[in-house]
DNA sequence: TAGTGGTCTAGACCACATT
DNA sequence: ATGTGGTCTAGACCACTAC
């Protein structure tokens, strides 16, 4: 009982490659489906197979493999194989700023800085970024927009140490994501939590919705690779021109 | 120039447990980690003498440390050393249901089945599902209870394969995953829609909610391991009782 | 019984950061 | 120059699934 069908790839590999064996294998596998060599349902060939025509040691080949697992294009199963689950890739949630976003979404995101200031951090941010009571952090309050639109209200409390030199044209025109980078501070983890909330009178002229429109609200804390709190961020979305988006795959 | 402690850790490992090694090293690592043993900031020792030390391959060390970077807990960096970035485990969104989420809050929740038939698909659901027009499907309507509140409003349009023997009796002791995987059908990857909007009459009587009142909404669409599209839901929160949270790890 | 993926080892060499 | 993590190999044995 096999009607399944069972795909033979060639790739080609460039051992002189800066890029890592495994990830070059990786991306060939992912361009056999993107391109429909491979197809939902397809198996690929076995492991020592495909290790010994392909020349790579077995593992290499597993980690190449594990990568399109990770990020749900296959499936494996011991004693049965490894089949192709999806054909495009499941967009993951990524740390990442909504200017970002908006950019991949094919709109033009445009940013109008509302406030930028220092300013004494109250009892429940400071607390967040784990800073004494008193402490001064950079606040800044943005309104997003795309395509002529008001879409978003950000406000981030920021750490000095991350956010003391920037400037207000540097947030005009790029996302704080880049700022940071552009810095040598590494955005790490994020969490999140998301709710909803009816627009306030201060909320609802900002983005210029009726009063008690629904919002989305996004509380986020993040930390850098140093393990530093380096930002609270409140962000509201006006929901009837935003929707979050994100994939899960199963661990 | 280094006041960076570096921990001496001693672990036990059990050679015929079922129990992979890597993942027992990565859980006594994590064990560390939460009891307190290592901290923010703290350097664990070198791989090599780690590997000889608590005499296991450096492949199936390195395997261990893999995992709690993936999980957030650690940063490798190269020709520097791993460090702890996290005391906590960041939650990542998982594929789950919401009876399972608030149970893991402490919460017992109920479930009450509003409607349970079969009917045919529109067109939107149908596209969604990959069904021909005017396929028959499973509609499910409950509502989730906890604390003895209303806290959300759960529909679910399911292919006949994937729910056509599921009984009300079932649904209202068991979250839908569970009925899911007893019946040998494993949930892989979701996709996610969030936005809020304002309860209609309909929901705000069913949630017993303010007419207008801020709802969480959540779109999804669900496939199995092989690939098979299993089902489209709407969820709605009433977002005074309920916070959706997640954590975001940089790949 | 045969075939598949899952785990584990010992050893080699490379790339990067610090001193 | 030294120490760190990053990649890669060849080979072994195990656990699960199918027939």
């Amino acid at each position: 009982m096999h009607a399944d069908r069972v795909v033979k790839l060639s790739i080609a590999l460039d051992r002189n490659s800066p890029v890592p064996l495994y990830h070059q294998v990786a991306r060939e596998l992912e361009r056999a489906i993107s391109d429909g060599r491979l197809t939902r349902g397809d198996f690929i060939e076995n492991e020592l197979v495909l290790a010994e025509r392909w020349q790579v040691s077995r593992l290499t080949l597993r980690r190449s493999i594990q990568e399109l697992v990770d990020s749900g294009l296959l499936v494996r199963r011991r004693g049965i194989g490894t089949q192709v689950v999806n054909d495009t890739v499941p967009r993951p949630p990524r740390l990442g700023s909504s200017y970002d976003e908006l950019s991949e979404r094919g709109l033009d995101p445009q940013t109008t800085v509302l406030a930028h200031e220092r300013m004494i951090a109250d009892d429940a941010i400071g607390e967040q970024l784990g800073l004494p009571p008193g402490s001064t952090v950079v606040y800044i309050e943005r309104c997003r927009r795309a395509g002529g639109r008001r879409i978003a209200l950000l406000r981030n409390w920021i750490t000095i140490d991350a956010a003391g030199d920037i400037t207000t044209d540097q947030l005009a025109g790029h996302g704080l994501f880049d700022l940071y980078r552009a810095k040598g501070i590494w955005p790490h983890s994020a969490v999140r939590r998301i709710t909803a909330r009816s627009a306030g009178p201060v909320d609802a002229s900002l983005l210029g919705v009726a009063l008690g429109a629904p919002l989305l609200t996004v509380e986020s804390t993040m930390q850098d690779t140093a393990g530093k709190l380096i930002e609270v961020g409140h962000q509201l979305y006006d929901a009837s021109q935003y929707t979050m988006e994100l994939s899960v795959v199963e661990g």
